[in-house]
DNA sequence: CCAATGTCAGCATAACTGACATCA
DNA sequence: CTGATGTCAGTTGTGCTGACATTG
């Protein structure tokens, strides 16, 4: 029992890690490879047709090194494989295989299991509202005017 | 525009990232000392009589030794100081400095600030929504019954 | 002796920046 | 030449486990 009340950041972190927590140890108590999460986010952002790194990387929002350590990863696993593109020599597209479809699949189906259980014990409009929160249109991170703090008694230093 | 619909999990993600960005922005602009996540966190559970470091570690759900790298840098940063427990001698006591709690009640009004702002984006009911939706007790994480995937023509070589 | 606490050291992971080759 | 892409290398930060001393 906190002290303050929750800040939403860290309810939000809170709520991720739930998911991320149950999902992991479903794949682990399935006998899949481990998928770290920066790979499951990795294998969410792809689409049927295949996707390059830096697409992957922009869709993530990490920098191109970051996802095609990933992508190294998975390939690693066997769940991801590059093939070279159709038209552009200078493009790789990576590509689920067979394993990864498949792993891929299972996560989706733990994931609706997960969602379903949350809205059986917090009701399913709760969860149909926190869904429309998060997928309303935030805008951008604003800038906030800062109000000044003034310490009561300790002197400002800085300025 | 990803393909899929976003999963929870992401959402819930790039949520926490919206206010996290924010803020570590402003602080910034603000000329304050840079305040890390896991930093912010530590800040947040800490209550005004003071805490020591194994508890938390408790309310933050890391264990005792991350706790205590963030209290280093803290208290390196002149935020937080040890002092003896009034009554056990192998307890130290973690509180905030005046430039601590300085810090803590500007980070309290820029998220107030943010918080506002996302109101002013979303609906002041949806943000209410949202915040009831992650206040609500989720329980353990759940451990679902897998259902088993079969790959269309691919054939399973992993029992 | 036992349990909890505070601390230090080492290790793994994941993000970053920097650099470079390739190709449209 | 410029820009985007793919890749390799190094660095930093943050979490973990292991270990140990101290204290009630």
């Amino acid at each position: 029992m906190p002290p303050t009340p929750r800040h939403l950041p860290q309810l939000l972190g809170d709520a991720r890690r739930w998911f991320e927590d149950a999902m992991f140890t479903a794949l682990e108590a399935a006998g899949e490879q481990p998928v770290t999460p920066p790979q499951a986010q990795l294998f969410a952002v792809l689409d049927e047709e295949g996707t390059t790194v830096s697409e992957a990387a922009r869709r993530m929002g990490v920098t191109r090194q970051t996802a095609h350590q990933a992508v190294h990863g998975l390939v690693a696993a066997g769940m991801l494989e590059q093939v070279p593109h159709p038209t552009s020599a200078r493009q790789r597209l990576i590509r689920r295989t067979p394993e990864g479809e498949r792993v891929h699949r299972r996560a989706g189906l733990i994931l609706e299991a997960l969602e379903a259980q949350l809205a059986e014990r917090v009701g399913r409009e709760t969860v149909d509202a926190l869904r429309a929160a998060l997928e309303a249109p935030w805008g951008p991170p604003p800038e906030v005017d800062l109000p000044q703090t003034q310490s009561p008694e300790a002197p400002q230093d800085m300025w």
